[in-house]
DNA sequence: AATGAATGAGTCTTCATTCAT
DNA sequence: CATGAATGAAGACTCATTCAT
């Protein structure tokens, strides 16, 4: 009898359970069989979902990226147009807004980013991913700032966040949201405010 | 042919082998075949030397955070104590100095930070490396900070060439060295005036 | 093809190619792969049974205990309660009933029994098996005997036993089991009426 | 400059440390490179003096033929040649003589006698020696019993002696050589006076 | 739709042996 | 004479995938 939505149903249940299994055994031992144990239910129905292995990985990552998407364009949906500060916040807080699904998210995410290096399918999900947040970075700061000085803008704080949010995953026991998120807001500030103390860049 | 020293000369070739192949595999699908194979040699030499293919990763992972270790260290030995500025700007320089092992030695990098995370042996050097930096960076910063404002200065600052250099490694065929450098030792700069501007904070 | 109950069908198989196997090789030279070839499935399937060879081992000398405890049990249910020579005829036919089993059993036992050495594992099942035959001996000796004779008729009995039967195995094709059989009953006779030639202990 | 008589002193000095090795670890797990450590030399030298680890193997199980052979031969030289009871006695104490080497040689023997199963070169070796044992105890027997009685007779006592010795390797902790000589006398007495007792045979 | 039995390629590791020095 | 570096075959084990039911 085939259930009308089962399928929705079952994917959503090995996605979530990769992510578990993810979180608790790391990507390299992430087996089919762990992930299949984890859902409660047999091995061979993934090849059957998502064709393989590979299709589930890169589906969980699709999720993991969606979900950071729609943290940040919903903060962003309730931020007036004109308000570059606003943005670049909602950005922000997007990014650690992560961290609700915490260690596990994190751990997924990193693992994603070392796996795409070799891996084309999740390189290009990955790529897009990256390029939509630093464009939209590099858009707010050109409304204040000349291009290049934009540029260098966005490009550190897309970099900021990732290393703050890296060294949380890496020491997920010492990581502090708050802190990290006061120290990218003072970045942010400090880029759309430097030409007032344009004199401390000297070097 | 038992040559006296061959040890050392099989252990450093293996081990660049291990740094060639993760770079182009990946950890995950870094084997000793395709190690063995690089080097020149048959698989069952690395166990031979390095007692299995764990304690070759190990090793070469330890060879990675030395050379990184010895860039700061030849940089912060040209400068004088009390120059604050000229010890932050040697870590940073030391840091982005990696980029002359390239994208071999930042993915292999970014690999071990990932594999670490479930690999106590790994964790514990990547540990010990990071605090170092870390308490490098924040006494510097508290040279001339208040105890909070020079740990998320430290923080922020380690974040950030953290950040810089991963989305390096991400992302090689875009990766501006200069920029980086640029961009981090603005942040430190900005980070010991901020006394100055420290009305931009607010938020 | 998952048809319910294939686990038992399967694990007699191994465990049948396993005894096989070991009395064609020994059980030095017995490997998985032989003994998978031996059943006609593939290698892979013992560990998914059995865990890893160690486990399929094991298994194979639980049966083997088995069969031996179960060809005793069976002669003994067959004895009056107050039967001492019967009781321990039937310990001794059910020991030599072993060579249904034949060349293969003795060779399995011996191996294991060597094995059982250096593998505390399989040194537990073979102490607990061992045990019982010597204190089952001893409490049919007791019940004739004076403590100290009837420890000494037990360990005569079942070294004799043990001794015998050893040398078939060495020796197949000059084990005579009526002569085994013989001997050991009149041993066991003997040693049940000694008080009437105690002169013949002197020495 | 090649030493003379270093061949007879390594030869011995590697079958030392075989039997050493096997007592530690099992013959299974008996490898060249253990014994070599365990000499003190390096593992090559063993083909070179041995043509391989099967040659030290069946060097090593000769040694441990000739001891006994040795032992029990020194006894009956030392016994009057019409004293049957002597000389049988003889025999026994020369088998339970062994025990001076203890478990290290008990263990070695039976990995023998299990291995000789399955290695011809090994089986004649054990082969040989056990025929000198029995048709020695059935020369002695055959002197004051019927030839099958005699042969029944020393078909037993060597099963027993065997089985004692057996059950001595497998459980070292509670092997009691004195009880195992008493045990086996006993049964040699019992068999030459057998006919006194003829009585109690029946059954 | 779902199972789980079964496979076979691939992994790491061990080990006896060879050989240049 | 002796070493120990090096090999390559063989071992146990894992795992993604397939498929009959």
């Amino acid at each position: 009898m085939p259930k009308i939505g089962m399928e929705q149903i079952r994917r959503r249940q090995l996605i979530d359970a990769t992510l578990v299994t993810i979180d608790h055994f790391g990507l390299e031992d992430t087996t089919i069989a762990r992930i299949a144990k984890s859902a409660g239910v047999s091995a061979g129905i993934i090849s059957h979902y998502f064709g393989g292995k590979d299709g589930l990985i890169e589906a969980t990552m699709r999720e993991v990226l969606s979900q950071l998407s729609a943290a940040v364009a919903e903060r962003r949906r309730a931020t007036a147009h004109h308000d570059v500060e606003g943005h670049i916040n909602a950005i922000i807080e997007g990014n650690f807004d992560r961290s609700q699904v915490s260690e596990s998210a994190m751990k997924t995410w990193l693992a994603f980013w070392v796996s795409s290096m070799h891996r084309p399918q999740l390189k290009r999900l990955q790529s897009v991913n990256d390029r939509r947040l630093f464009s939209n970075l590099c858009y707010q700061f050109s409304r204040r700032l000349p291009p290049d000085k934009a540029r260098d803008a966005a490009r550190g704080l897309a970099a900021l966040i990732d290393g703050l949010w890296l060294r949380g995953a890496l020491m997920p026991e010492r990581f502090d949201v708050d802190a990290a998120l006061r120290i990218a807001r003072h970045f942010a500030n400090e880029q759309l405010h430097s030409c007032d103390s344009q004199a401390a860049l000297a070097q």
